[in-house]
RNA sequence: GUACCCAUAGCUCAGUAGGAUAGAGCAACGGCCUUCUAAGCCGUGUGUCCGGGGUUCGAAUCCCUGUGGGUACGCCA
């Protein structure tokens, strides 16, 4: 495509010689609206400089060029020049490019092949997986996609919450009232029965505690039943969780979880130790990060065995060894700001400087409007009853509106979930939100509904019109501001890619595919599709074809299906 | 107590690297299906951009400060 900053770099640097291509790309911006030009150039910068008022500069920016065949006008207000793009121009390079890209389209080598990793999801075992994992999983999926479209090797790691002294105080429990025969009918809701009666038993006798501590202990030693035992329950945990993703369609690379990393804790112990680094406390390892404004970061417990930040650690440098990664991402909540600083700065203490290339993506909590949510207290919506409610819901909608489609289940589950991934990645990761069924269910206005409707609604017109895909097009024809506005944003779409890349924020390309559906409408209620002039036609179904394309690629970055039909 | 995050329309939120009149969706009300899918489109109204300073030609945006809310701070992850 025609890279149209670039070119009024060319033909404003052109005339001043002081000026050169790259100050003036950097000047330019987007107006506020359309009214004013494709782009802005002001002028306030520059008049320190050329010592003349911003207005004058502006004047003479935009009379010294004339005639120039990209731009149908080139115009002067106040202290802007502002730059009118030639319509036919803007189509023409736009549209190509969606023919000779198809579901390419927005695509770009930037990785050049290398490792992404992207750490996402990574519920504990033995726990219900549920709304508050669906943040990090929908992210973490969308980053993977996007990386991948933009030509790196991502690699979707599922860093399983399978360790730690919650099993030893699962084992406590299960041992104490548990019955095989329930738990492998009923796996998560058994085990996380255990899970809180061993919590309100220990409430009454502290022993447990300790004992849960043995237990762990005893399983990091390789204790047969404990290993047993802990195999057993990952096993079934698993399965329950395969159902979610399948749901949602994701697949990892690895289930490297926490007990993975278990045998590669003592080397890193010993190279902190030989560092100089390790100090004992009150009984534990730690190393101090006082002179860093924060906490210890406590790397044993004084009864030896080893915690979350440790293990942290170990997988970040067996990472590094196994995948030489170009940059190692974790999508893990905002409550774990200060756990990601510590480790990082003690992984930069040992020496290793590709610690820099370690990010945290963080997203701000999910609460109920009963509060927040407490595995413990069985304070929790299921994920899966999330998805299978936005599915039913779907399937009523469906037979209300569009009884005689075929596939209603496909479709519902398409739209259903889609509905509920939608609204998770329209908005800033940032933002904490409470979950409300009213607004998941909702499917009007700003949601991925309506963005898949106006995908099925594009689809129907070019099935009607059988359609066939060609740029012989007069692009001439396509002058109207409604079809001009849909082409301006998929001219946009994919720098919004590759910001939502660089931000780590797939919302980007979520509101902007809203911004293309919401075009698209506009288009398709103002100008008929289907017309006498065949040459017309052929134009406007080229744009249908292009923004239905953009919207489905959109979509699939986002980890949503884009039904035919709907 | 300390650190970090958030604060924009009745509600949920956008607002690119500081730029021209601060925008969407929902909710409310009123229109539009004999014509390409009405999960749609069009119209109507609302803002001390949390308060106060500062930087700047220009601040919702950057800095300082206060307020309100959230999160995290040694043997959980």
């Amino acid at each position: 495509m025609i890279d149209f900053k670039n070119e009024i770099g060319k033909l404003v640097s052109k005339n001043f010689e002081n000026l050169n291509e790259d100050t003036i790309t950097e000047l330019l911006e987007i107006p506020p609206n359309y009214d004013l030009g494709d782009y802005a150039m002001p002028c306030f910068r520059l008049a320190k400089e050329l010592r003349k008022s911003p207005n004058i500069i502006a004047q003479e920016i935009a009379e010294s060029i004339k005639g120039d065949t990209l731009f149908e006008k080139i115009e002067n207000v106040g202290p802007y020049v502002n730059f009118f793009i030639d319509k036919k121009q803007l189509a023409k390079t736009v549209l190509e490019e969606v023919i000779n890209r198809k579901e390419e389209f927005g695509s770009a080598n930037i990785g050049n092949d290398r490792n992404v990793i992207v750490e996402f999801s990574s519920p504990n075992i033995a726990k219900p997986f549920h709304i508050g994992h669906i943040r990090t999983t929908v992210i973490g999926q969308s980053l993977y996609k996007i990386y991948k479209f933009l030509g790196f090797n991502a690699i979707a790691i599922n860093h399983l919450g399978d360790y730690g002294t919650q099993f030893g105080k699962l084992i406590v429990a299960f041992k104490a009232w548990g019955k095989t025969e329930e738990v492998e009918n009923n796996p998560i809701p058994e085990l996380l029965k255990l899970y809180i009666k061993f919590h309100e038993e220990a409430e009454k006798d502290s022993s447990l505690e300790d004992e849960a501590r043995m237990w762990f202990s005893k399983l990091e030693n390789g204790d047969e039943e404990a290993v047993g035992l802990w195999q057993w329950m990952r096993e079934v945990s698993l399965k329950e969780f395969s159902r979610v993703y399948n749901m949602l369609n994701i697949q990892f690379d690895s289930y490297a979880g926490e007990s993975f990393y278990s045998d590669k804790m003592p080397k890193v112990v010993q190279t902190l130790k030989a560092k100089g680094l390790l100090t004992e406390s009150e009984g534990a390892q730690i190393v101090d990060l006082e002179a860093y404004k924060m906490p210890p970061a406590l790397i044993k417990k004084s009864d030896g065995s080893t915690l979350y930040i440790t293990r942290d650690i170990a997988a970040a440098i067996y990472r590094k060894e196994t995948y030489d990664f170009y940059k190692n991402i974790y999508v893990v909540g905002s409550q774990q700001n200060l756990h990601f600083q510590q480790w990082f700065k003690v992984v930069e203490l040992m020496g290793y400087n590709w610690v820099k290339d370690c990010v945290h993506v963080p997203f701000g909590m999910v609460s109920l409007e009963e509060g927040t949510m407490s595995t413990r207290k069985g304070r929790v919506v299921f994920l899966e009853d999330v998805l299978k409610n936005a599915v039913d819901k779907t399937k009523e909608i469906i037979n209300d509106k569009n009884p005689n489609l075929e596939n209603k289940d496909e479709i519902a589950k398409q739209v259903g979930i889609g509905a509920v991934v939608f609204q998770e990645l329209f908005n800033s990761r940032i933002k904490d939100y409470t979950f409300s069924w009213e607004r998941t269910l909702s499917f009007e206005g700003e949601t991925g509904p309506y963005v898949q409707y106006t995908h099925a609604r594009a689809n129907s017109v070019l099935s009607k019109a059988e359609y066939d895909v060609t740029a012989d097009v007069d692009y001439s024809l396509i002058t109207n501001e409604e079809a001009i506005n849909v082409i301006r944003l998929l001219y946009s779409f994919q720098s919004t890619i590759i910001a939502a890349m660089e931000k780590n924020e797939p919302s980007f390309i979520a509101r902007h595919i809203v911004d293309i559906a919401q075009a698209f409408n506009k288009f398709y209620h103002e100008c008929p599709i289907i017309v006498e002039d065949k040459e017309l036609q052929k134009a406007r179904l080229l744009i249908v074809f292009s923004a239905a394309t953009a919207i489905k690629v959109g979509l699939g970055l986002l980890g949503i299906e884009a039904p035919q039909k709907m």
